[in-house]
DNA sequence: TTGAATGCAAAAAATTTGCATATTG
DNA sequence: CAATATGCAAATTTTTTGCATTCAA
Protein backbone atom coordinates (compact mmCIF):
# COMPACT_ATOMS: atom_id res chain seq x y z
CA UNK A 1 0.00 0.00 0.00
CA UNK A 2 1.21 2.61 -1.07
CA UNK A 3 3.97 4.57 -1.66
CA UNK A 4 2.04 7.83 -1.22
CA UNK A 5 4.77 9.89 -3.50
CA UNK A 6 3.65 6.99 -6.16
CA UNK A 7 0.47 7.48 -6.21
CA UNK A 8 0.58 11.60 -5.83
CA UNK A 9 2.65 11.50 -9.39
CA UNK A 10 0.33 9.12 -10.93
CA UNK A 11 -1.82 12.22 -11.06
CA UNK A 12 0.83 14.85 -11.96
CA UNK A 13 1.07 15.69 -8.20
CA UNK A 14 3.94 15.96 -5.86
CA UNK A 15 5.30 14.72 -2.73
CA UNK A 16 5.75 17.69 0.23
CA UNK A 17 6.70 17.20 3.38
CA UNK A 18 3.43 19.31 4.18
CA UNK A 19 0.62 16.79 2.64
CA UNK A 20 3.22 13.90 4.43
CA UNK A 21 2.57 15.77 8.07
CA UNK A 22 -0.90 16.59 7.36
CA UNK A 23 -1.25 12.72 6.37
CA UNK A 24 0.26 11.79 9.70
CA UNK A 25 -1.14 13.98 11.46
CA UNK A 26 -4.98 12.78 10.65
CA UNK A 27 -3.88 9.62 11.08
CA UNK A 28 -2.49 10.44 14.47
CA UNK A 29 -5.71 12.34 15.28
CA UNK A 30 -8.53 9.91 13.90
CA UNK A 31 -10.69 11.96 13.28
CA UNK A 32 -10.25 15.68 12.97
CA UNK A 33 -11.67 19.24 11.66
CA UNK A 34 -9.18 21.61 9.24
CA UNK A 35 -8.06 23.67 11.96
CA UNK A 36 -7.99 20.66 14.69
CA UNK A 37 -5.82 19.21 12.26
CA UNK A 38 -3.60 22.13 11.68
CA UNK A 39 -2.71 22.47 15.39
CA UNK A 40 -2.14 18.62 15.34
CA UNK A 41 0.52 19.49 12.81
CA UNK A 42 1.71 22.28 14.75
CA UNK A 43 2.92 19.70 17.43
CA UNK A 44 4.82 17.86 15.31
CA UNK A 45 7.95 19.79 15.96
CA UNK A 46 7.72 20.82 12.31
CA UNK A 47 6.26 23.84 12.83
CA UNK A 48 3.09 25.33 11.83
CA UNK A 49 1.29 25.10 8.63
CA UNK A 50 -0.96 27.68 6.98
CA UNK A 51 -4.52 26.23 7.02
CA UNK A 52 -4.90 27.18 3.39
CA UNK A 53 -1.93 24.74 3.42
CA UNK A 54 -3.64 22.35 5.52
CA UNK A 55 -7.15 22.72 3.23
CA UNK A 56 -5.00 22.60 0.19
CA UNK A 57 -3.69 19.07 1.19
CA UNK A 58 -6.74 17.76 2.16
CA UNK A 59 -7.69 18.30 -0.96
CA UNK A 60 -5.02 16.30 -2.95
CA UNK A 61 -5.00 13.31 -0.02
CA UNK A 62 -8.91 13.32 -0.43
CA UNK A 63 -8.59 13.42 -4.34
CA UNK A 64 -5.94 10.30 -3.84
CA UNK A 65 -8.74 8.13 -1.52
CA UNK A 66 -6.17 8.24 1.13
CA UNK A 67 -8.19 10.72 3.39
CA UNK A 68 -12.19 11.20 3.91
CA UNK A 69 -14.82 12.87 5.57
CA UNK A 70 -18.15 13.20 6.88
CA UNK A 71 -20.18 15.87 8.53
CA UNK A 72 -20.48 15.20 11.70
CA UNK A 73 -22.14 18.20 13.04
CA UNK A 74 -23.74 21.07 11.43
CA UNK A 75 -20.74 23.12 11.16
CA UNK A 76 -17.46 20.73 10.83
CA UNK A 77 -16.47 18.25 8.20
CA UNK A 78 -14.47 15.80 9.92
CA UNK A 79 -11.65 14.11 8.22
CA UNK A 80 -10.48 10.73 9.20
CA UNK A 81 -8.15 8.54 6.98
CA UNK A 82 -9.97 6.25 4.70
CA UNK A 83 -8.65 2.85 6.06
CA UNK A 84 -9.97 4.59 9.32
CA UNK A 85 -13.60 4.38 8.43
CA UNK A 86 -14.59 0.92 9.81
CA UNK A 87 -17.80 1.80 11.04
CA UNK A 88 -20.47 4.06 10.45
CA UNK A 89 -21.50 6.81 12.76
CA UNK A 90 -24.38 8.06 14.11
CA UNK A 91 -25.53 11.23 15.47
CA UNK A 92 -27.82 12.12 18.24
CA UNK A 93 -29.45 14.87 16.93
CA UNK A 94 -31.09 16.22 20.07
CA UNK A 95 -27.64 16.18 22.22
CA UNK A 96 -25.08 15.75 19.85
CA UNK A 97 -24.01 12.64 20.90
CA UNK A 98 -22.01 10.67 18.72
CA UNK A 99 -21.82 6.97 18.51
CA UNK A 100 -20.86 3.70 15.87
CA UNK A 101 -21.87 0.70 14.98
CA UNK A 102 -19.94 -1.94 12.68
CA UNK A 103 -19.52 -1.31 9.37
CA UNK A 104 -21.03 -4.65 8.73
CA UNK A 105 -24.52 -3.27 9.72
CA UNK A 106 -24.94 -1.33 6.45
CA UNK A 107 -23.81 -4.46 4.81
CA UNK A 108 -27.62 -5.38 3.22
CA UNK A 109 -27.78 -1.12 2.53
CA UNK A 110 -25.15 -1.21 0.81
CA UNK A 111 -26.32 -4.48 -1.13
CA UNK A 112 -29.54 -3.03 -2.09
CA UNK A 113 -27.82 0.46 -3.09
CA UNK A 114 -25.57 -1.39 -5.72
CA UNK A 115 -28.43 -3.21 -7.02
CA UNK A 116 -30.64 -0.11 -7.86
CA UNK A 117 -27.88 1.96 -8.69
CA UNK A 118 -24.50 0.52 -9.29
CA UNK A 119 -23.55 2.78 -6.80
CA UNK A 120 -20.50 1.40 -4.81
CA UNK A 121 -21.38 3.06 -1.13
CA UNK A 122 -18.69 3.79 1.35
CA UNK A 123 -20.82 3.51 4.53
CA UNK A 124 -17.93 3.94 6.20
CA UNK A 125 -17.81 7.55 5.11
CA UNK A 126 -21.90 8.25 6.34
CA UNK A 127 -23.49 9.78 9.48
CA UNK A 128 -26.41 8.68 10.27
CA UNK A 129 -28.62 10.92 12.23
CA UNK A 130 -31.52 10.32 15.10
CA UNK A 131 -32.37 10.81 18.58
CA UNK A 132 -29.98 8.45 21.19
CA UNK A 133 -31.75 6.58 23.57
CA UNK A 134 -32.14 9.18 26.21
CA UNK A 135 -33.13 11.88 23.70
CA UNK A 136 -36.10 9.75 21.96
CA UNK A 137 -37.90 8.69 25.52
CA UNK A 138 -37.49 12.43 26.29
CA UNK A 139 -39.64 15.33 25.35
CA UNK B 1 -49.85 17.58 11.32
CA UNK B 2 -50.10 19.64 13.06
CA UNK B 3 -50.98 23.07 14.34
CA UNK B 4 -47.70 24.49 13.84
CA UNK B 5 -48.35 27.20 15.97
CA UNK B 6 -49.32 24.42 18.79
CA UNK B 7 -46.40 22.94 18.39
CA UNK B 8 -44.07 25.63 19.15
CA UNK B 9 -46.18 26.59 21.81
CA UNK B 10 -45.64 23.51 23.67
CA UNK B 11 -42.08 24.23 23.37
CA UNK B 12 -42.62 27.92 24.64
CA UNK B 13 -42.35 29.33 21.33
CA UNK B 14 -44.19 31.63 19.26
CA UNK B 15 -45.83 31.45 15.55
CA UNK B 16 -44.50 34.16 13.71
CA UNK B 17 -45.15 34.82 9.91
CA UNK B 18 -41.54 34.30 9.29
CA UNK B 19 -41.51 30.65 10.85
CA UNK B 20 -44.12 30.11 8.23
CA UNK B 21 -42.50 32.15 5.39
CA UNK B 22 -39.66 29.73 5.99
CA UNK B 23 -41.36 26.86 6.06
CA UNK B 24 -43.27 26.86 3.56
CA UNK B 25 -40.35 28.23 1.09
CA UNK B 26 -38.43 24.57 2.14
CA UNK B 27 -41.63 22.66 0.96
CA UNK B 28 -41.82 24.54 -2.16
CA UNK B 29 -37.75 24.31 -2.54
CA UNK B 30 -37.53 20.30 -1.35
CA UNK B 31 -34.07 20.96 -0.92
CA UNK B 32 -31.68 24.39 -0.10
CA UNK B 33 -29.65 25.75 1.17
CA UNK B 34 -29.95 28.82 4.04
CA UNK B 35 -29.38 31.03 1.52
CA UNK B 36 -31.43 29.68 -1.46
CA UNK B 37 -34.11 29.70 1.60
CA UNK B 38 -33.66 32.84 2.15
CA UNK B 39 -33.71 34.15 -1.46
CA UNK B 40 -37.43 31.70 -1.98
CA UNK B 41 -38.92 33.76 1.30
CA UNK B 42 -38.00 36.99 -0.49
CA UNK B 43 -40.08 36.11 -3.46
CA UNK B 44 -43.08 34.72 -2.02
CA UNK B 45 -44.56 38.09 -2.17
CA UNK B 46 -44.07 39.18 1.40
CA UNK B 47 -40.72 40.98 1.56
CA UNK B 48 -37.02 39.61 2.09
CA UNK B 49 -35.96 38.52 5.60
CA UNK B 50 -32.94 39.09 6.84
CA UNK B 51 -30.73 35.88 6.56
CA UNK B 52 -30.16 36.09 10.61
CA UNK B 53 -34.02 35.22 11.02
CA UNK B 54 -33.89 32.36 8.13
CA UNK B 55 -31.10 31.15 10.20
CA UNK B 56 -33.08 31.19 13.46
CA UNK B 57 -36.35 29.76 11.68
CA UNK B 58 -34.88 27.06 10.45
CA UNK B 59 -33.56 26.46 14.05
CA UNK B 60 -36.37 26.67 15.65
CA UNK B 61 -38.70 24.12 13.12
CA UNK B 62 -35.69 21.75 13.30
CA UNK B 63 -36.13 21.53 17.12
CA UNK B 64 -40.13 20.83 15.81
CA UNK B 65 -38.97 18.23 13.76
CA UNK B 66 -40.46 19.44 11.13
CA UNK B 67 -37.31 20.16 8.85
CA UNK B 68 -34.13 18.24 8.76
CA UNK B 69 -31.06 18.64 6.68
CA UNK B 70 -28.27 16.84 5.02
CA UNK B 71 -24.91 17.66 3.84
CA UNK B 72 -25.06 17.23 0.27
CA UNK B 73 -21.57 18.36 -0.36
CA UNK B 74 -18.55 19.62 1.27
CA UNK B 75 -20.14 23.29 2.18
CA UNK B 76 -23.39 22.95 1.64
CA UNK B 77 -26.44 22.16 4.35
CA UNK B 78 -29.17 21.13 2.95
CA UNK B 79 -32.47 21.64 4.65
CA UNK B 80 -35.89 19.90 3.63
CA UNK B 81 -39.13 18.96 5.57
CA UNK B 82 -39.13 16.33 7.36
CA UNK B 83 -41.55 14.25 5.88
CA UNK B 84 -39.56 14.87 2.59
CA UNK B 85 -37.21 12.27 3.68
CA UNK B 86 -38.78 9.47 2.61
CA UNK B 87 -35.03 8.36 0.71
CA UNK B 88 -31.50 7.75 1.32
CA UNK B 89 -29.67 10.03 -0.32
CA UNK B 90 -26.46 8.93 -2.29
CA UNK B 91 -23.74 11.15 -3.71
CA UNK B 92 -21.23 10.66 -5.93
CA UNK B 93 -17.27 11.50 -4.83
CA UNK B 94 -16.06 11.23 -8.20
CA UNK B 95 -18.70 13.32 -10.04
CA UNK B 96 -20.98 15.18 -7.64
CA UNK B 97 -24.37 13.08 -8.82
CA UNK B 98 -27.20 12.64 -6.28
CA UNK B 99 -29.48 9.78 -6.36
CA UNK B 100 -32.15 7.98 -4.02
CA UNK B 101 -32.76 4.42 -2.91
CA UNK B 102 -35.86 4.20 -1.25
CA UNK B 103 -36.04 4.56 2.77
CA UNK B 104 -37.00 0.50 3.17
CA UNK B 105 -33.41 -0.06 2.16
CA UNK B 106 -32.07 1.33 5.59
CA UNK B 107 -34.86 -0.99 7.30
CA UNK B 108 -31.98 -3.59 8.45
CA UNK B 109 -29.19 -0.60 9.17
CA UNK B 110 -32.01 1.35 11.32
CA UNK B 111 -32.86 -2.00 13.07
CA UNK B 112 -29.02 -3.29 14.01
CA UNK B 113 -28.61 0.55 15.40
CA UNK B 114 -31.35 -0.01 17.43
CA UNK B 115 -30.31 -3.47 18.68
CA UNK B 116 -27.20 -1.96 19.80
CA UNK B 117 -27.13 1.45 20.63
CA UNK B 118 -30.94 2.27 21.58
CA UNK B 119 -30.53 4.54 19.00
CA UNK B 120 -33.88 5.83 16.94
CA UNK B 121 -31.70 6.23 13.29
CA UNK B 122 -33.47 8.29 10.87
CA UNK B 123 -31.88 7.23 7.74
CA UNK B 124 -33.86 9.73 5.37
CA UNK B 125 -31.38 12.57 6.35
CA UNK B 126 -28.63 10.90 5.99
CA UNK B 127 -26.18 11.44 2.49
CA UNK B 128 -24.18 8.14 1.87
CA UNK B 129 -21.01 8.63 -0.03
CA UNK B 130 -19.09 6.57 -2.56
CA UNK B 131 -18.96 6.09 -6.32
CA UNK B 132 -21.17 6.03 -8.64
CA UNK B 133 -21.30 3.72 -11.60
CA UNK B 134 -19.77 5.78 -13.76
CA UNK B 135 -17.02 6.53 -11.81
CA UNK B 136 -16.60 3.25 -10.46
CA UNK B 137 -14.73 2.21 -13.28
CA UNK B 138 -13.34 5.05 -14.33
CA UNK B 139 -9.63 5.97 -12.91
C1' DT C 1 -47.73 43.00 30.07
C1' DT C 2 -43.87 40.20 29.25
C1' DG C 3 -40.86 37.26 27.31
C1' DA C 4 -39.84 35.61 22.79
C1' DA C 5 -38.59 36.95 18.00
C1' DT C 6 -37.25 40.22 14.59
C1' DG C 7 -34.30 43.43 11.96
C1' DC C 8 -30.08 45.32 11.23
C1' DA C 9 -25.52 45.82 11.39
C1' DA C 10 -21.31 44.29 13.06
C1' DA C 11 -18.44 40.26 14.60
C1' DA C 12 -16.73 35.74 14.18
C1' DA C 13 -15.81 31.51 11.68
C1' DA C 14 -14.62 28.93 7.90
C1' DT C 15 -12.77 28.53 3.36
C1' DT C 16 -10.69 30.25 -0.80
C1' DT C 17 -7.62 32.95 -3.74
C1' DG C 18 -3.67 35.87 -5.71
C1' DC C 19 0.90 36.09 -6.23
C1' DA C 20 5.82 36.10 -5.40
C1' DT C 21 8.96 32.59 -3.87
C1' DA C 22 10.56 28.03 -2.98
C1' DT C 23 10.67 22.98 -4.35
C1' DT C 24 10.07 18.72 -6.67
C1' DG C 25 10.87 15.77 -10.42
C1' DC D 1 14.51 24.04 -16.04
C1' DA D 2 9.49 23.85 -15.78
C1' DA D 3 5.59 22.92 -13.41
C1' DT D 4 3.63 22.36 -8.97
C1' DA D 5 3.22 23.82 -4.01
C1' DT D 6 3.95 26.80 -0.40
C1' DG D 7 3.45 30.88 2.60
C1' DC D 8 1.17 34.83 3.67
C1' DA D 9 -2.16 38.10 3.56
C1' DA D 10 -6.33 39.63 1.80
C1' DA D 11 -10.88 38.57 0.06
C1' DT D 12 -15.03 35.59 0.27
C1' DT D 13 -18.49 33.10 2.12
C1' DT D 14 -21.15 31.31 5.82
C1' DT D 15 -23.04 31.60 10.34
C1' DT D 16 -23.63 33.87 14.72
C1' DT D 17 -24.43 37.72 17.97
C1' DG D 18 -25.77 42.16 20.39
C1' DC D 19 -29.33 45.12 21.10
C1' DA D 20 -33.18 48.16 20.59
C1' DT D 21 -37.76 47.38 18.92
C1' DT D 22 -41.88 44.77 17.76
C1' DC D 23 -45.21 41.31 18.47
C1' DA D 24 -47.60 36.96 19.99
C1' DA D 25 -49.85 35.03 23.83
Amino acid sequence: MSDLGARLRARGKRLTSQRERVLAAVGRLGHGTPDEIADAVGSDGGGALPVSTVYRSLDALSELGLVGHTHVDHRAPSYHLADHATHVHVVCRGCGWVGEVPLSAADELVARIDDRLGFAADAGHAAVHGLCRTCREDP
